[in-house]
DNA sequence: CGCCTCTTGTGCGCTACCGCACAGAGGGTG
DNA sequence: CACCCTCTGTGCGGTAGCGCACAAGAGGCG
């Protein structure tokens, strides 16, 4: 809507669980190297193999990991929201990979430039092992992307696809055309076209040009494979609610 | 053979590259912790869910990173030889991971105990840096192990996995059955029958038994997709070998 | 209001891979 | 040497997903 207006109000870095779970001394340092910035959909926030100057901390929107073959074929490998953090290769040391990072959702973020990122990191700070973790968690959710592509049936794999994208925004809409997610998911856009209409022809969801729903979330969770749920335990486990560990820092705010 | 030696005198723990690539004073420091160990064929070096106690770096073994759905199926979703190391989740901070780790070539190793491991990476030395860029190496393997999951034909996947395999160890020879490997790609044994059939009729492999011989190498990498290069030239990028490196360090030894 | 573009629906032949079943071939063991 | 077990070869029907082509509906824009 306003093109002038970066973040809204109501977005603060701390709407990223990552900024949001440092201890407040580190969190004021890193405060005035944030900068916020809108994330539009499609934008490359990373781009394969090239020089990355920041990193991204999302807040409202969600970036997609892709891997783009030679062919123009491509596949999601893992998705990031605020919970998490874009541009890992940075602080892993290798300050490039071979991947794309692509808003798949648009929103708002704040990034941080990659040298004083890197200084913090190296001082081996609770930043460090946020990271960390937060890169475990990563790991585990392009592994299981990679068995799920291998023996779960599309519509399952749509199932996982839009409870990971709802788990990382607000409301139970997502904008996003079913051609974008056969991208995605690195299928046909007539597979998902079908598996979506069984989806909503059960009640599950409802879509209409670019705009899907989720009108029954048990239910999408009865159906989705074990996938999900061992990608999301182990966000649980290794990046807990902020919200849930330190209630009192948050109140203070 | 003789089951009373740990590790053939040939092998050092330099043979590990990771290890070969550590300062002297710090590779010195771990030396009397490191313990040769033998990993014979089918070994669970890290079980799924479960605490690990050591990290293992591979010399003249290799080691697959699996993930099994509740079904049974599985896959395979990265390897590790002697450029690397197992056991990522200990450093990462999250000390265990859904995944499991199989000994995929019998040969040997040395471990680490977690705790020694974890003092030295926290201490922010060389070693950090290094198990660092090796995981985001291992990122990319992954990463490009679900893309080619998605998009490529069992044939061009059994060529990545020969060579994959083939770089980790010395000769051309591999001790593998059909059966293995096809778990380890999650595909039907039969796919892999039909894939190494073609490949030994057109000259490339030659199989009997459990034992693959590649006997043209250079035939199987123009045959093999982009993902095999993909990966290799990211590894060599980020962990370059360490004989080129410091020649003079080993010839010291 | 009418046009045009983007999105979704549908049909059709094709291929790769699956699941199953069983045959044959090596190679080790008693 | 005979046996047995493991590994590999092969056939067959079934199916999920692919590539392509085109129709229909929705919504923005002039």
């Amino acid at each position: 809507m306003s093109s002038r207006v970066f973040a809204p109000a109501s977005l603060t870095p701390k709407d990223n669980h990552l900024l949001a779970a440092l201890p407040e001394a580190t969190y004021q340092g890193l405060l005035h190297f944030l900068e916020p910035v809108p994330l539009p959909l499609g934008l490359a926030v990373v781009e394969s193999g090239g020089a990355q100057g920041y990193v991204y901390f999302p807040t409202s929107s969600i970036v997609s990991l892709l891997y783009v073959l030679a062919d123009g074929a491509s596949a999601e490998i893992a998705v990031t929201g605020n919970e998490g953090v874009v541009g890992i290769a940075l602080f892993m040391g290798g300050e490039t990979t071979p991947s794309r990072a692509v808003v798949q959702s648009a929103g708002y973020g704040y990034r941080l430039r990659g040298d004083v990122l890197k200084k913090e990191f190296e001082a081996g700070t609770a930043l460090q092992q946020l990271l960390l973790r937060y890169t475990q968690a990563l790991i585990t959710q392009m592994a299981q992307t990679a068995v799920c592509n291998r023996h779960h049936a599309v519509e399952q794999q749509l199932c996982r696809w839009l409870l990971l994208s709802l788990d990382r925004l607000s409301g139970s809409e997502l904008v996003m055309t079913q051609e974008l997610i056969a991208n995605m998911l690195g299928v046909r856009r007539e597979g998902v076209t079908e598996a979506a209409g069984k989806l909503q022809a059960e009640g599950l969801i409802h879509y209409s040009r670019g705009h899907i729903t989720v009108l029954d979330r048990p239910k999408l969770e009865a159906r989705v494979c074990e996938c999900y749920a061992v990608v999301k335990r182990e966000y649980d486990r290794l990046l807990p609610d902020p919200r849930s560990l330190a209630p009192r820092a948050r109140a203070r705010i």
